[in-house]
RNA sequence: GGGAAAGUAGCUCAGUAGGUAGAGCACCGCCCUUUUAAGGCGAUGGUCGACGGUUCGAAUCCGUCCUCUCUCACCA
């Protein structure tokens, strides 16, 4: 038998020497009015100059156990943090104190007692009667330490994120970053409800895909027999919306794209995309410092932050910078006077390549790319792509060869990505249909969504678009360098392949 | 997809001229009523990621594969 096996099996066998002592080591229930990290930080309402002023009930999961015969200390974990208990064996009887020699690291206990410092002046629950809540059979990774210093940290990531459970219950820190995580989501949906957005919730299961460029996830719909697609975007049925009269309305929800996974991509992530009837792509610049500004004094208090080791604040108003003028500033390049020969030559300076035939403005884009993102440290939109990059945007008044839109790059990485919505249903349609064409040569491209079309069709007000990669937003305000730190349980291959 | 590193006890890790597999913690037994990485004494525990090869003999050398990490590429 493995060893693994035998561990599990002394502990079964404790469950029915425990219950041959008349006691059920999974009761239903039990009272829990205290907490640990409220006692510590409120030791005074509980004792003071060493006398009881009330009882207390905690309830959690045993971490550390130090027994010294007829007594001893132990740590137990419960949602607030850790807090130590005193088990003397004339303080909870002598059956009590039986039972509890035959407890584990890992069962959950509940204990009833009074709050006292002991002779270190660690704030202890000195416990009057001692309750088996769940008796554990697994074995705990053992983290110890003293200090601050961990010990044997639970440290090996693939067993970190296979077992979430454990994880959240051993490695400091974890639990705290996905507290924060919802409460950046919070802070985003209270700052657009109070605006007046509308939070809908759009399909995951499509029978077409669109709104971007990505493979898509399929499935099989048995009782309609036919493939569906898992979404990609949230665009298309927010648009509907829009046209539908719902003129502010936003989602996060979860995208699949099938794709490479790495550190910054999942197959599954969650996006924020939001549209607003009569507004233009200056006011989704307004909104996306806000929503970044406020969540990053949510969580840390100050707009000021580190990442890597760089400061970065992010406090409003942000730098705006048109795409071409940042080159300009960052790469000391005139990009809009070089000739196709003198950009190929730039582009290939750094390794990049043109893919196909050469078009103006996606070389000016890969200029960008390879000569200035890297140095947008600070928050910085840049603004006016150029037209090539994308058809779902409208062009700027002044020079039709740019773009009504924003990247939004922190720390050198894009956070945001926003337009001035196009909404010519002619051109829309002619777009949509010329790039359904081309899905024999690129798999990526979305299918016609003739249902889409015609809800533009229908006429979509003036709109501003905006979308927000939640998961990278968590990333930059935790310090977090792998979005798999930000998922609790991220994409996996399985242990042993079928 | 390319490159690098890794996979040894439940956890954290040692372990090369190739010669029967080690430590700490956990677990088990004993001692201990103020410990906190508790301590002391003792014991158990391994398909060394998988499969092949070389060899009298492989955790160790070679090959293939699997998983994960980092990184580059691709991709929003």
């Amino acid at each position: 038998m493995e060893e693994i096996g035998k561990l599990i099996q002394t502990r079964i066998d404790k469950i029915k020497t425990i219950r041959d002592m008349g006691i059920n080591p999974f009761p239903y229930n039990f009272e829990v009015t205290d907490f640990s990290k409220d006692i510590i930080d409120n030791f005074e309402s509980y004792n003071k100059n060493n006398e009881e002023i009330k009882p207390v009930s905690v309830a959690g999961r045993i971490m550390a156990i130090r027994l010294m015969g007829k007594a001893a200390f132990c740590s137990i974990h419960d949602k607030k943090g850790n807090i130590q208990l005193y088990i003397a064996q004339k303080n909870i009887g002598d059956k009590s104190y039986e039972m509890f020699k035959h407890l584990d690291i890992g069962d959950i206990i509940g204990v009833k007692g009074i709050v006292k410092k002991t002779q270190v002046g660690e704030i202890t629950v000195y416990a009057d009667q001692l309750t088996l809540l769940t008796k554990n059979i697994r074995p705990l990774p053992i983290v110890k330490e003293k200090d601050g210093e961990v010990f044997d940290a639970f440290s090996d990531k693939e067993l970190r994120y296979r077992n979430r459970h454990l994880d959240l219950l051993v490695t400091h820190g974890v639990k705290e970053t996905f507290e924060k995580r919802i409460k950046i989501i919070k802070t985003v949906k209270r700052i657009l409800d109070g605006k007046d957005f509308l939070e809908v919730e759009t399909p995951v299961l499509l029978p077409i895909y669109g709104g971007a460029n990505a493979a898509p996830f399929t499935t099989h719909h048995n009782s309609l027999d036919m493939m569906l697609y898992l979404r990609i975007s949230l665009e298309p049925y927010l648009k509907r919306l829009i046209v539908g009269g719902i003129d502010r309305v936003y989602e996060i929800g979860k995208c699949f794209r099938n794709e490479g996974m790495d550190r910054t991509h999942n197959p599954e992530f969650t996006m924020l995309e939001l549209y607003m009837a009569y507004a233009d792509y200056i006011d989704m610049m307004n909104l996306t410092e806000e929503l970044f500004e406020s969540a990053c004094k949510e969580i840390h208090g100050t707009t000021e932050i580190e990442f890597d080791g760089k400061k970065i604040d992010l406090k409003r108003p942000w730098r705006r910078l048109k795409m071409v003028d940042a080159i300009k500033e960052y790469a000391q390049i005139d990009v809009e006077n070089l000739n196709e020969e003198e950009m190929r030559k730039l582009i290939k300076a750094k390794g990049g390549e043109i893919k196909g035939s050469f078009i103006r403005g996606l070389a000016i884009n890969e200029i960008f790319e390879l000569y200035v993102e890297e140095q947008m440290i600070q928050p910085t939109f840049i603004t006016h792509q150029p037209l090539e990059t994308t058809p779902l945007c409208k062009v700027d008044y002044e020079d039709e060869r740019y773009l009504q839109r924003f990247e939004l790059f922190i720390n050198g990485h894009e956070y945001a990505n926003a337009y001035s919505e196009s909404n010519d249903p002619v051109f829309q349609r002619k777009t949509l249909y010329e790039q359904s064409l081309r899905r024999d040569v690129d798999a990526e491209v979305s299918p016609m969504d003739e249902n889409f079309v015609q809800a533009i069709e229908t006429g979509m007000p003036p709109t501003g678009g905006l979308g927000i990669g939640i998961d990278r937003m968590v990333m930059l305000l935790t310090g977090e360098r792998s979005i798999r730190d930000v998922l609790l349980f991220p994409t996996m291959k399985p242990e042993k392949p079928q």
